[in-house]
DNA sequence: GAGTTTGAAACT
DNA sequence: CAGTTTCAAACTC
């Protein structure tokens, strides 16, 4: 019987909806997660957030976690932990595991998985009166976490039903090889945690706030001939949440979880599952100059036809982590259409959405449109040559969607105010030719959807390739309350300060470890970390409230983040009047935002400035100077005074010479003090005494706790004993040190003791 | 770190 | 569009 028990149902949160049918081919990676709030929370604007969200790699729960297996008929008592470090599974009495049924009649905000191949599962849910979801499960393993109103994590794990059906996941599975494995979590405190690699560093781990999560995660092997389809949804918000985060950790698709009666914790993780290294993006051209390491790196996007602007290096956020309801789609391969449909307690009809990729560069430069559920066949439009993404805001009014099996796969989530859908399609999904409209997840592989939450603002021509992040765009047609906003890739990175919601399907990204792993790449002598997510120089504005271009960070469409600006209004918090502030900065130049390093003329510079600077007394080979800033020579454009800042210039040549000898100096110090480091480090590890080896250990390395607080005991008995028998303080004093002496004594005689000991041993 | 210089941005 | 002012970064001491 494929159909769960009216016990499970019960136990299931209310806030779990049935979803759409996702349908999948099963892949040995892991996936993303997906996560919703609460609808009491949807009058809310979470982006407004003040906590900061911080990424996790590992999904907690803090409650008892119901796991649901297919092989098992029965619910049972046991519950299993898995220490995410060890692996180690434990049993708890807070968890309950239950069985076979991939039907999980949901009803009630409840989740359905159905067991595709069991009829009986979806004839029983129908006579539920619900919708039977249908899952096929075949080849691969799945996890499903959910946390309801009350808190409790619910996971569901649908181990392979194929061989080996009933057996529940050790730690051994973990190790396994090419673990063709799918965790989705639902609410709470969900993170994905890619099946495959190590773990925590492969997923972002986003400090939640106010916020529940829905993740989903879904990995499709192209190998696997059997499609998956679940529906899960409804993600369960709660600012009554407790700060308090516990994070189960999953490792190799283990879901770990703590019994611990906390609420769901608020925290969301989001990753973004492509790599979006600027190593891996072919076509742009990362101008560094060899002499210094530029605070500033310049990409050029020679794939983006329309746009030869170079950019300081965007740090794409792999890892994404948007502001309070983000509704995450990752997609999986293209091969493995997949339907992945959202609903909440207010059923409403899913509106299809597209995605296309337009072209572009892909990485942290390209614009995405994204339709949201308001409208039914939008197409998302990946603009190349901006690091921008567009977000269509919706309004809470407007976005729900039932859970329809056979509907076109949407994302959408009940905000309190705007709705906010922040695609982030990975390069190589810019390359995957749409196969289904309706299914946006199928078209659109390896793609993220973020959902924010934006106000309302006026409305802005939507000038793909000018516009800042944040910009609201004209509303869609019949979209009522719905627009455009522009979101830099590091919106996410800033947005992490705002609880979401993810939904996220999964797809062939290669997994979270990618993603950071990937990022440690050196490029040009910097690591892919300093280059794609190295801290932007903080600002130091304090009259223009950073929302003029006098402020680096708004002039590249950035937030204020750990800057030392005074009065800054260049973030979240002051969305409208930023918005404004861009629209103004529009009005005034459509290009303010376009980088200003460019692409020259035929036969000039590969990288000119657009405008060219207007230098007077620098002689343009100071940073005062933008063309040297960027280290590009000034073009005829320039309007420089006394330019000596060309091909030919002696001073250039004497400069550069000079600066490239500095660098060098630099390097060299650099390398000798990682030398000396790594030789102190050396040295302290092999003075620091190895426990394991007592032959090793100094005699201070005996002095343990328990060694300590004998000796203390010894010395107070010695103080008792001499005030007992009335001895003159000093007699007391002698008594106490001779005492000490003895027992230092017996500690050092312990110590060579065992150090013989051990070399008679081991030597 | 404080003060100065510089040039882009903003303003008129 | 030109001139002036404002601003924050770059630079100097």
């Amino acid at each position: 019987m494929d159909v769960v028990s009216p016990e499970l149902n019960s136990l299931l949160p209310d806030e779990i909806m049935d979803t759409e049918a996702i349908e999948d081919v099963p892949q040995s990676q892991p996936e993303s997660t997906t996560s919703q709030s609460e609808p009491s929370d949807d009058t809310s604007i979470p982006m407004e957030t003040d906590t900061p969200m911080l990424p996790i790699s590992i999904s907690s729960t803090s409650s008892p976690i119901l796991t649901l297996k297919p092989t098992l008929a029965t619910s049972t008592a046991t519950t299993k932990t898995t220490d995410s470090v060890t692996g180690t599974s434990v049993t708890t009495s807070g968890l309950q595991k239950l069985t076979a049924p991939f039907t999980i009649s949901a009803a009630n905000h409840q989740i359905i998985l159905n067991k595709v191949a069991s009829s009986q599962a979806t004839e029983a849910a129908k006579s539920a009166g619900t919708p039977p979801q249908v899952i096929k499960q075949e080849g691969q393993k799945l996890l499903v976490t959910a946390i309801g109103k009350s808190g409790q994590p619910i996971v569901l794990q649908l181990p392979h039903t194929g061989n080996k059906p009933g057996i529940s996941q050790t730690a051994a599975d973990t190790k396994s090889p090419a673990p063709q494995f799918k965790v989705v979590t639902i609410g709470g405190r969900s993170d994905l945690k890619p099946v495959v690699g190590s773990v925590g560093n492969q997923v972002t781990t986003l400090q939640a706030q106010q916020l529940k999560t829905v993740q989903i995660a879904k990995k499709t092997p192209a190998s696997s001939a059997a499609p998956i389809k679940f529906i899960i949804t409804k993600t369960v918000n709660s600012k009554t949440l407790s700060p308090q985060t516990s994070v189960p950790p999953v490792i190799a698709g283990r879901v770990l979880t703590q019994s611990s009666p906390v609420i769901p914790p608020r925290t969301i993780n989001l990753s973004e599952p492509h790599n979006t290294s600027i190593q891996s993006l072919p076509g742009k051209k990362i101008a560094i100059s060899p002499l210094k390491t530029p605070s500033k790196v310049t990409v050029v996007s020679v794939a983006s036809p329309t746009s030869n602007a170079s950019q300081k290096s965007v740090a794409l956020p792999v890892n994404v982590a948007l502001g309070q309801q983000i509704l995450t789609v990752q997609q999986s391969t293209s091969a493995s259409p997949v339907k992945v449909a959202t609903s909440q307690s207010a059923a409403q009809n899913i509106k299809p959405v597209q995605s296309v990729a337009v072209g572009g560069v892909g990485g942290s430069q390209f614009k995405t449109i994204i339709p949201l559920a308001t409208q039914p066949n939008v197409q998302q439009i990946q603009v190349p040559g901006s690091r921008f993404h567009y977000v269509r805001l919706v309004t809470a009014t407007t976005a729900s969607s039932t859970g329809q099996p056979s509907g076109p796969s949407t994302s959408s989530i009940q905000t309190g105010a705007v709705r906010m859908s922040v695609p982030i399609v990975p390069p190589q999904t810019m390359k995957q030719p749409l196969t289904s409209a309706a299914q946006v997840v199928t078209t659109t592989q390896t793609q993220q959807r973020l959902i924010m939450p934006a106000t309302p603002l006026p409305q802005i021509q939507p000038n793909f390739t000018n516009l800042p992040p944040g910009t609201v765009l004209a509303p869609a047609p019949g979209g009522g309350n719905v627009g455009y906003a522009v979101v830099p890739a590091q919106y996410v990175t800033q947005l992490q300060q705002s609880p979401f919601v993810t939904l996220a399907s999964s797809s062939s990204f290669p997994a979270s470890a990618g993603i950071q792993t990937q990022a440690r790449l050196p490029l040009n002598g910097l690591s892919a970390a300093e280059t794609t997510s190295r801290p932007r120089k903080p600002c130091n504005c304090t009259k223009s409230q950073c929302l003029k271009l006098y402020c680096d960070c708004f002039a590249n469409g950035e937030f204020c983040n750990n800057c030392n600006c005074n009065n800054c209004f260049n973030n979240l918090e002051h969305e409208t009047e930023r918005l404004k502030a861009i629209k103004t900065c529009l009005d005034r130049n459509p290009e303010a935002f376009k980088p200003k390093i460019g692409k020259g003329k035929e036969g000039e510079a590969d990288r000119r400035h657009s405008k060219g600077c207007n230098c007077k007394r620098s002689g343009c080979l100071k940073n005062y100077c933008e063309c040297y800033e960027a280290k590009i020579m000034c073009s005829s454009i320039c309007k420089c005074i006394g330019c000596k800042n060309f091909e030919e210039s002696p001073e250039r040549k004497t400069l550069m010479h000079l600066a490239d000898a500095a660098e060098v100096r630099v390097q060299q110090q650099t390398a000798a003090k990682t030398k000396l480091s790594s030789q102190i480090s050396d040295l302290l590890m092999r003075t620091t005494p190895v426990v394991s080896s007592g032959g090793g250990r100094l005699p201070y390395t005996f002095v343990t706790k328990e060694v300590l607080e004998a000796t203390c005991e010894c010395l107070l008995e010695q103080a008792k004993k001499a005030e007992q028998t009335h001895q003159p303080r000093a007699e007391a004093e002698r008594m106490i040190l001779e005492e000490f002496g003895h027992c230092l004594m017996r500690i050092i005689s312990s110590a060579g003791k065992a150090k013989a000991d051990c070399a008679s041993i081991n030597c």
